[in-house]
Order: structure tokens, then C-alpha cells, then sequence
DNA sequence: GGACCAAATAAGTATGACTTTTGAGTCACG
DNA sequence: CGTGACTCAAAAGTCATACTTATTTGGTCC
């Protein structure tokens, strides 16, 4: 009974470098905290953990070390590491997105993402209008005419690959660093979508429009018009959720 | 270099708990990262740490991993900590952010901070005006009558404290998890502006009408007003760093 | 000159001993 | 009977050391 975990969440890490055993339980007991499965006020003890995971203190600290920079739970003397109230975590960390988004949580923390996305995305637009380099503006139009190629005929895998990497220039070319650090949640969020199967039909041809009119409106330093378009484009997903789940 | 002045930030840390040797090391190293002291690239090497800091390798390892959440540093086998490119850091998480305010790129940080707030209040008060309990509502109306009272005659210090707290509410009524954690930054920001004699001179009375007028909205469940009066202090806040240093 | 193997190096892991903090139980005293 | 101080023990925190593993470097052989 070697790496015979009776509650193994599987060896297919998709990206989370799992390697190594501080990995492993780092990446069971975040998603066990942050889908609710160890709730707020439950108290782990460091030998507990020890054995559970079948590792020594030094990994077991070191994991507890990080989930309590991520403000997920707080280990005090003679009390164990206790997990901490969901309104203490630190929602912006990216990990924590993620495990969020990969548990029963995942339709709240959707829309979150996407109000915060509808609220940030045509600032940075705006921005982006006044500071897109060149490169930048072709590799937008780029893509959006892309995502008008791939917006017909079941190619959304293609279509999202645009898409996210659209939204991720714009953020970018908005030369603010804390807009640029979003490209990774909006690509969750766009992921998200599809995954999800709010769009298991083609695009809204509407939304891929207003892409290239960003693109344009970008091209030709028009902040007004970039920030108009864009918050159409956030407006429309933010209504697609209200229609899905309201 | 020793550290001979360890903890001359002051010592009244409000949310760091900076007791312990593991906080030593990582409230020392992470600054050094962020303000450039250990530019990208810089190697340290885990034994040349413990010497430094006078600690055991435990310690030092535990505050690299932290570091490493982060995104500041990657350990390597048989290279090290590698500090990583400003790009790759995790500009949400708050400790990085405080790190960094109080570093030399602290204008550069208060300004992407302040942009990211103008572009998220006006929709969390817009929100707010949906979700606003009636506590919450009172507590708004409070804290505009309070930065009223506040607003004349060099009492910034309890002008700053009704300033955050409005702010603060409006972003948690707003029902959205991810607006209500930016309570923390806004509340660092006004700070930061008042720290650095921007606001040396009573408020702007205008700003402080505006205060008032987002919560009037607010109880009167007008969201479309609560927002527009929401942007024009925000837009107010993003002209006054505009003025600063353009 | 290129491919391949071996040694050096530094992070990663394991373990046992010791220290410090602190919650809880206990006992004396009012 | 209640309240305060005192003691004890549980659990995290720290340290020192030995050992493992991965990776770079460099040298050798074809």
C-alpha cells in the first residue's frame, strides 16, 4: 500500500505541477477546503495529516505554510491548523481560482469572475486603445478575425483559442500590470463557459461583431468606442448567466 | 548586509503577524524581491539563507515555498531560488501588494491600484444598490455624514477612516465575494494617499457631495445613479494622480 | 565533434530531539 | 459556590543531521 490513497483525486494533474509529495498535498487539501469538504472551524493536526498522506512534518508544514499565506487556514500552538471562514480567502489568488472553479462552487465563483471581468475589461479597452503597440493591434485583429473564421460550423475549440487570446491582449496592451495579471482568470471564465456547455451552439455572431469593432476601434486609438464595444461583449456574458442561472 | 533594522516598518503590524523567525525571514525577503533589492534572476541558495538569517534550514524553506505561491521565486534542484520577472509575480495577493507599497514602486503600484478601483466601484455600487441591506444602507449614510463632518478644518485622519469604511460596504453590499476583498486594497490606497501628502489640504467638497449623493442612490435602490456617482469620484481620484505625476 | 556516462551539487525528504505557546483542568481562596 | 491563579500537557514551532533525488557540468570515448 504504497501510493494506494484511498481518496486519491488521481495522478492526471493538468497543470498544477503536481511532482513531488508537497504537490500532492497541497493539491488535496485546497480543493478539500475549498469545496466546502473540510468546512470553516475544522481543526487537522500535523501527525494527523503525517499519516494520512504517509509523508513526514517537513512536507506536511510546508504545504500548511502555504495554504495559510493563501489566508485558507490559520495553525496556532496547542490548537492544530484550523480552517478558516470563506469570506477570510484569498479569492484573487490564482490557485485558489482554480480549485474553486474545480469544485461545487464553481456557478458562484463563475459569476463572480464575470462581473469582475465585466467591470474591468472595457477600463482596460479604453486603456489599451490609448497604449497598444502596433504588434498589438495586428495580433488583435488577428484574432478577431479568427474568431469570425471559427464562429460557424462546431469549431469551438478554435473559436475559444481566439477568443481567450483576444481578451488577454486587450489586457495586456492596457499596460496595467494588475489588468495583465487577469488575462488568466478570463481565460478560466471563457473556459469555463464552453466547458460548461453555455455554448454548445456557435458563438452569438452579434459578439464576434463587436470584436472586431473593438479591434478596430483599438487600431484607430478610439478609447470611447474600444470601451463601448467591450462592455456590449461583458454585458452580453453577464446576461448569459442570468439566463442560464438566474 | 545583517538585518539591523528588522522590523523598521513599526511595529504595529495590522495583519502580518510578523512574530517568529519563518515571518522574519519571508517579511524580509519578500520585500527585498519586490522592490528590486534581489532583481530577476538573483540565485540564493537555501544554506547561504540560513546563514544570513541565523535560522534552520526548516524555516528557510518554509518561507521559500510561501515566496514560491507567490510566483516571486522557483526553486530548482541543483540551482535554487531563483528570483522570477516582475511579470510572473502575483500582483492581487495582499502581501505583495503592501510589499510593494511600501517599496520604491509604490507610484507605479498606486496607480495600477487606483485604476483597478475605478474600474470596479462604479459596478459594485451599482451592485450595491440591488443588494444593500438596510444596515448596510445606514451604515453608508453614516459614514457620508461623517466624512461631512470631517471634511473641514485638517481632521483627514477621521476623514480617512469614514472614507474607508464607506468604501468598504459599498463593496461588500455589493454582494460580489471577489469586490468585497477589495476592501483591503482600496482601503490601502486612500491610506497611501493620504500618507503621501496628496491630500495634505482638506478634501474636495465636491468629492465629498458625491459621497453623500452614492448614498442616497443607494437606499433609493437606484443603481444607475449610485454608479454614475461612484465613477465621478473614482474618475476624481484617477485625475488627482494625474495632476501628481503625469 | 557529438553522444553518452559519471561526478558534483543543491534542493527535497525523513527523523528525532528539543522549545515555546496556550488551552484546559485543578485547586486554593474569597 | 464562584473566581482567580497555578500547573500540566498537547500541539505547533524550531533545530540539527542524515539521507535521497534530480540536474547540471564536464570529461571521456567513439
Amino acid at each position: 500500500m504504497d501510493n494506494q490513497g484511498p481518496d486519491n483525486q488521481g495522478p492526471d494533474d493538468q497543470g498544477s505541477k503536481g511532482r513531488g509529495p508537497h504537490a500532492r498535498v497541497l493539491q488535496t487539501l485546497g480543493p478539500a477546503i475549498t469545496s466546502g469538504d473540510c468546512p470553516p472551524g475544522t481543526v487537522l493536526r500535523t501527525d494527523e495529516l503525517e499519516q494520512r498522506f504517509e509523508v513526514s512534518r517537513t512536507v506536511v508544514r510546508e504545504a500548511v505554510r502555504v495554504l495559510e499565506s493563501m489566508h485558507l487556514v490559520e495553525s496556532r500552538r496547542r490548537v492544530g491548523v484550523t480552517v478558516r471562514p470563506a469570506e477570510d480567502w484569498d479569492v484573487f489568488d490564482p490557485q485558489v481560482i482554480r480549485w474553486r472553479l474545480a469544485g461545487p462552487d464553481r456557478p458562484r465563483q463563475l459569476r463572480s469572475l464575470t462581473a469582475l471581468r465585466s467591470s474591468i475589461e472595457p477600463a482596460a479597452a479604453a486603456l489599451a486603445a490609448e497604449h497598444a503597440t502596433p504588434e498589438q493591434c495586428a495580433e488583435l485583429t488577428e484574432h478577431a478575425l479568427g474568431m469570425v473564421a471559427t464562429s460557424r460550423g462546431q469549431q469551438l475549440a478554435g473559436y475559444l483559442v481566439h477568443d481567450i487570446a483576444f481578451h488577454r491582449v486587450i489586457l495586456r496592451a492596457s499596460g496595467n500590470e494588475m489588468f495583465a495579471r487577469l488575462g488568466d482568470v478570463v481565460a478560466a471564465v471563457l473556459t469555463g463557459r464552453t466547458e460548461h456547455e453555455v455554448m454548445f451552439t456557435d458563438p452569438d455572431p452579434e459578439a464576434v461583431t463587436l470584436h472586431v469593432r473593438v479591434a478596430e476601434a483599438v487600431r484607430e486609438r478610439d478609447a470611447e468606442r474600444a470601451e463601448a464595444y467591450t462592455r456590449e461583449i461583458t454585458v452580453g456574458a453577464l446576461r448569459e448567466l442570468d439566463i442560464l442561472a438566474p
